[in-house]
DNA sequence: TAGATTGTTAATCGATTAACAATC
DNA sequence: TAGATTGTTAATCGATTAACAATC
């Protein structure tokens, strides 16, 4: 389909990121690929050779629009709308997620929350109503959600999976330590903080 | 210092990970590169060809022994002594971090949390008392802490990073979306659910 | 022995970087 | 104009894969 390294695409949401930060909190106009690339700890090459894929978006001399570059990359990585998301777990992870105030600023909204547990159901979480994994189904069919975050535990992870993907969830961000198996045309992104500290420690003494 | 690509040392908690399941899950003894890679989306070559920069492990057609390899994972990863941690902030995600039961059986614990914020302080988190991030400097000197988790307000985070390397720091796992500037001695891994969401919209339509 | 699977090599594939003409 | 910085090319560097001899 799209011809694009993926590596590049990971890229393109830290760059946005700092963008927003020179533009709204330094209060910032334009940038260069160096300075962009000093701040990230990534090379000036990388980041022309990086935004090449999609167009020409600088200008010799004087570099970067910010807000320009800004409203750019939001359109390549499809962020010109808000997505609505599921969440299911409601433990100490899914609460934290819930309550995480960093999505809505950046395009994602947590608009409803499921869990298995019957003592948990029908609570509340950051304002949200917590709905038996039952209803998983048909709420992400009648909403037509496409993006899920999962936090329950390991035992659930990949039945919970099959039944997003049935539902028709395209992207899942899965914070259980597993791999998960999907579809083809299913992304998947991993967050695991004993890998990421395990990688780490190689390096220690 | 180590000739070994980072990529590789990234991709062998995978494999431990996978590696515990199979034993201790499944109570099985051996495993092949192909058993494992099936299992984790890898190329049974790719598997073979990481492994094989620390050792031959394996025996031609029988494959690894699992605890073997776990074991030897293990000492290659310096997994063989429980690594202390220090925590830096105790809000939601602070709290989820403190309460998660899968560092303990990975080789992490968290000893200490601590936070600006006075309301909190005094307080208890997973059983752990919270302390000022005055106090930040001395009990890592004292203690000899080696690696922390941050999970604080972004206009913080480089401030207390600055403080957590003075005082011997080797290893940050950083899950405030802003790129740290350290040493380059001092290893830093990130965790932005943001970045990674806004990664896979890009695949949405 | 026959089948299975390793570790390793060489080939392929892909990503990064250095350099610079173009041009603001 | 002179200085700065882009977008792009070609070279370099690095990672993955296919294939297979070795051998359990």
């Amino acid at each position: 389909m799209s011809d694009i390294p993926d590596i590049v695409i990971g890229r393109l949401p830290i760059y946005l990121r700092e963008l927003k930060r020179l533009a709204h909190e330094e209060n910032k106009l334009t940038t260069s690929s160096h300075e962009l690339g000093k701040r990230l700890g990534i090379s000036s090459a990388q980041i022309r050779k990086d935004l090449s894929h999609f167009g020409e978006f600088g200008k010799q001399g004087t570099g970067y629009h910010i807000n320009y570059l800004i409203e750019k990359l939001q359109e390549i990585l499809n962020l010109t709308h808000e997505w609505p998301v599921v969440l299911v777990g409601a433990g100490y992870l899914g609460h934290a997620l819930a309550n995480y105030a960093g999505f809505q600023p950046r395009g994602f909204s947590i608009k409803w929350v499921f869990d298995s547990d019957p003592s948990k159901i029908g609570g509340t979480v950051a304002g949200l109503n917590i709905q038996s994994v039952n209803e998983l189904k048909s709420t992400i069919a009648r909403e037509n959600v496409k993006m899920a975050i999962i936090a329950v535990p390991v035992s659930v992870v990949q039945a919970i999976t099959d039944t997003l993907v049935e539902s028709g969830v395209k992207a899942i961000l899965n914070y259980v330590p597993v791999h998960l198996n999907v579809p083809e045309d299913v992304q998947v992104s991993y967050s695991d903080p004993v890998t990421q500290m395990q990688r780490m420690t190689f390096y220690l003494e």
